[in-house]
DNA sequence: ATAGGTCATTGTTCACA
DNA sequence: TGTGAACAATGACCTAT
């Protein structure tokens, strides 16, 4: 269990100010509304008037009405677009846990881990959020490894010699950042919940761990293409699978 | 006596493979999306720019020219790295509005109210840079409220931090990056395939699994570029090498 | 239907002036 | 202290199975 303690700087650079616009507790603020235009493709979006078609109002009232069928998010409340990893979750709450558990992310609460969990307050917690997300059901096991796609290119072999792609610059502080947060081996979890009630593991569990490392090695050489990303983004293009394996 | 391993074999040999297995297509690169921004306010009765609706009628450079992309900040002229906040700004406006709005400065202007925006000046006067932001239409509502710090990660790796003799090698960031975006997923039910009847696993599984560990590590270091993996010149008699691999 | 991926847009950090 | 470039997170939309 590594709970993690890290000391907060207070993130909020709000001042409680005056009467602001945004306010104590804005009410909404913010939330798409169904957007109109499901697509348009070119046209550069225009603030203008695009005849919202108004309304977008507050969001049903849920309860009594029904009207046709909204089902909420089980964990924040917002507008569920379907079952995901077994509980009904909006688009947000489904991406957040997805990216939690596929990079196993250990996140901290500097309250009280009870902070509350709704549309507009998810994004406040991490810890909470993810709490919740299990609370409710989510499953970890319903996420699955990234899919096999299009690129890999080969063997990469000579994109790196090459100019380097940080000619000028050292973002190495960035880096580090980026490797402190690493956890390779997701062993806090898998120690939790293999651990039997007589804090004795069995065989099984062993297997189950030896397993999970192997994949794991071989995952990560594998999402490997070359080294060289034009530009460091957060995804890999793709990774391929041990799944024949099964 | 060498070890048992079982038909393994890569199945995805595709990753060096030469040809691409014509998967999915790579070649798409267009994609735009209108989309609105994941919170995008779209208030119905558009608080926002009720001034000037017409105004930031100059978003993107219409039809003239070739589009390309250059496309300009609305308030200072600086090279736009998108929207933001509602209207195409550059990073500076954007961070500027978001400070204003978020601690809910307020500015004054030493002259007249009109000092000119642009590039080079937008620093001169606060009290008129954020006016001309509102004025072109940024949204205020659209500046969310602040988040959670970043969490640190597991405690035990901060031993890297220290010695730092990086600084000098910054193109090694590099590389560490691309190493930690490889991180593997932590894929779980993989593993149970050895599993007898019986829930016991035998020594014949934990030998298997010992190798599979040992040759997979192998592969991951030959699939790396840059990983000159000595040739088996010098291997030890008796042990299988991860030349049998081939 | 639900898992996965993309990527515009939002957030945050922190050398530097 | 504010500024703004760089980087990480979020979630609406999409494709794939
Ligand atoms: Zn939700
Ligand atoms: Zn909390
Ligand atoms: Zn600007
Ligand atoms: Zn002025």
């Amino acid at each position: 269990m590594a709970m993690v303690v890290s000391s907060w700087r207070d993130p909020q650079e709000d001042v409680a100010g005056g009467g602001n616009p945004g306010g104590p507790n804005p009410a909404r603020e913010q939330q798409q509304a169904p957007s109109a235009a499901p697509h348009t493709p070119q046209t550069p979006s225009q603030p203008g008037p695009p005849s919202t078609p108004g309304a977008a109002g507050d969001k049903g009232q849920p309860g009594s009405g029904q009207s046709q069928q909204h089902i909420e998010c089980v964990v924040c409340g917002d507008k569920s677009s379907g079952k995901h990893y077994g509980q009904f979750t909006c688009e947000g709450c489904k991406s957040f846990f997805k990216r939690s558990v596929r990079r196993n992310l250990t996140y901290t609460c500097r309250a009280n881990r009870n902070c509350p969990i709704d549309q507009h307050h998810r994004n406040q917690c991490q810890y909470c959020r993810l709490k919740k997300c299990l609370k409710v059901g989510m499953r970890r096991e319903a996420v699955q490894r990234g899919r096999m796609p299009p690129t890999q290119p080969n063997p990469g072999q000579y994109a790196l010699t090459n100019g380097d792609p940080l000619n000028g610059h050292c973002y190495l502080s960035g880096y580090i950042s980026l490797l402190l947060r690493a956890e390779p081996y997701p062993t806090s979890r898998y120690g939790s919940q293999c651990m039997q009630p007589n804090n004795i593991m069995g065989i099984e569990n062993i297997c189950e761990l030896a397993a999970r490392l192997l994949f794991s090695a071989v995952e990560w050489a594998r999402n490997i293409p070359f080294f060289f990303f034009p530009r460091p983004s957060d995804h890999r293009p793709g990774v391929s699978s041990p799944a024949d394996l099964e």
